[in-house]
DNA sequence: GTGGTCTAGACCACC
DNA sequence: GTGGTCTAGACCACG
């Protein structure tokens, strides 16, 4: 498992290892049925405390995401990449509307504004490649 | 005043007080040398703790956005807005950045990310009118 | 605050604080807007540790049965007494069902299975009392 | 051997397996002196890990349900039909009473409560058919 | 004072 | 080996 994890970043960590666990399983990274790291093991790697990592794993669980299968472990549920999708999509447009919201009610006008999102947007862009 | 508090934000309320007057003095609400409400004032008209605009007053001060005046209160300081804007400007642009990053990196593909940014931007400037 | 909790239940300590609390919002005794204690009191007055009690509170939080008031504590959502109400009916039938159901597969014929059923349930009326 | 398991079912799966085999004993599907297929063959034909079979197996036989004998496997005990016949009405009157008291606990009206049962009780034995 | 998070270490049942 | 629960104690931001 590829997460990665920065402790200093304002988001709770067991936070953090639960989005980057359902943004895997939208992207397809993590199919129905997959396995996950067993909660020692990944805490383990990421050099945390194993507490942590079941705290998120209870969460994915709570959220449909995860299944457990007896003394095995823990998998992905079928139906979750569906519903992660959906989640990924409804969390990114909240985000992007909330941070565009800010700067508009902060007396910014249209054109400054959306020079500025542009100036991001591009950025990014440039930035993925 | 005019601010607008929202307590189930998520947001901390001392810091909706921060940011709010910062904004009102990079738009030029609020003037070099005009005073601010005492905080038992605000405090009772925004249906908070004293405590938490004592806070928001000091960390306006220790930024150096207002200045106290013996016996008086406080006051927007000579210089405030210049830094306000700049401030404002950087902020802005952070958390704008920060959310269309966190789409990046949601594995979202370049299309779906430009197409989620413009939506929310047209849909925030025509709320604005 | 009137929980009875039973260590040697079988059921989870912090299932039990989030089932009666529920209970309780479900029958009126706790009424939206409520507070509920503190994590800390609440802790002390069951002999329990505060993580315990905190993570009862995180479920109910998830469940949308109690919001966070800053820095005061925890009450009541709107709504939540309606949601308890339904999520109890369900809960408590699907219990009973299961219980009849596995009588029902053990080979007892319908006549033991009824005589069983009624037994129980005028034993449980009288206990009320 | 006729064992239904579900592994999802929240009860373990060794206990799953022991109580249908008690209930195969007490409905006399099981007979005095008739012999239960191997660990090995039947963790072949539900699928299941051998240890699992073999910790039921030995539950069984510290109930006196089992007997070993030796080089051939295991028979069901003499006296076990009567034993298991107690023990099935025991435990399902006990599953009973706990759902029905559990629902009176929960605040429950005495009309609701004989209601759902009576409504629960109809359910599986039009099902049972 | 409030809740939220994290670490550490223990014990349990289960496969 | 697996996850689940509980205790203990620490630190943080917030009002």
């Amino acid at each position: 498992m590829f997460l990665h994890i920065d402790p200093t970043n304002g988001v709770a960590i067991y936070d953090q290892v639960v989005r980057q666990i359902k943004f895997a399983v939208a992207s397809g990274a993590l199919a129905t049925g997959d396995r996950v790291p067993s909660v020692r093991e990944l805490a383990r790697d990421l050099a945390l405390n194993p507490n942590t990592i079941a705290r998120a794993y209870q969460q994915l669980q709570a959220d449909g995401v995860l299944e457990p299968v007896r003394g095995l472990g823990l998998e992905v549920a079928a139906g979750a990449a569906k519903q992660c999708r959906g989640e990924r999509q409804k969390l990114i447009q909240q985000r992007i509307h909330q941070a565009i919201y800010e700067g508009r009610q902060s007396g910014l006008d249209d054109g400054e504004l959306r020079l500025m999102v542009e100036k991001q947007l591009s950025l990014v862009l440039r930035e993925g490649r």
